[in-house]
DNA sequence: GCCAACGTTGGC
DNA sequence: GCCAACGTTGGC
């Protein structure tokens, strides 16, 4: 069982998006290290934040669960796809994706702002400088402590 | 919109 | 295989 944080616009996709669906695949990733995350070490049953990026106000909006471990991104074989790829095709494919599932809301939304004022959070791969992997995989005990957060009052 | 920090591409 | 140029991510 393991936890991940996995990024998406929130203009593009976000955790409203998901909650109608229920269920959706998460296509696009496009780099090598984040799609080695889903293919090599993404189960079915796994647990993972969605995390809300490049807004006004980025941070972890909810819980969704890997319902689907990792199958080809046939996005990738599309032309009329914006994340095309023509070095990908069915035979041999380059990209994966996996599907995933809405679990509920966060009690409130952790901003990145506030999970910088934590210092048990501070190893956090998310944390790091130039840090800008989509899919990153979080360690059991950050995951606790982000969840026990939702119960207390932000920190100013 | 800026720009730091990466990742990728392609010439050599 | 090196590395400069370019493209992307994503916080601010």
């Amino acid at each position: 069982m393991q936890y991940w944080l996995m990024k998406s616009e929130p203009d593009v996709y976000g955790f409203d998006d998901l909650k109608k669906e229920k269920t959706d695949h998460w296509d696009g990733i496009r780099n090598y290290q984040a799609r080695n995350f889903m293919r090599d070490q993404m189960v079915k049953g796994d647990l993972a934040f969605f995390y809300h990026s490049n807004c006004e106000d980025p941070g972890i909006a909810g819980i969704m669960k890997i319902r689907k471990s990792a199958y080809p991104d046939f996005t990738a074989f599309d032309p009329n796809e914006k994340y095309y790829d023509p070095k990908s095709d069915a035979s041999n494919p380059r990209w994966y994706m996996v599907d995933v599932q809405y679990v509920r809301r966060l009690k409130r939304f952790i901003s990145l702002r506030e999970l910088k004022q934590h210092k048990q959070l501070q190893n956090m791969r998310l944390l790091q400088r130039g840090n800008r992997l989509s899919i990153l995989p979080i360690q059991k005990k950050e995951w606790d402590y982000i969840l026990k957060l939702e119960n207390q009052a932000p920190k100013k």
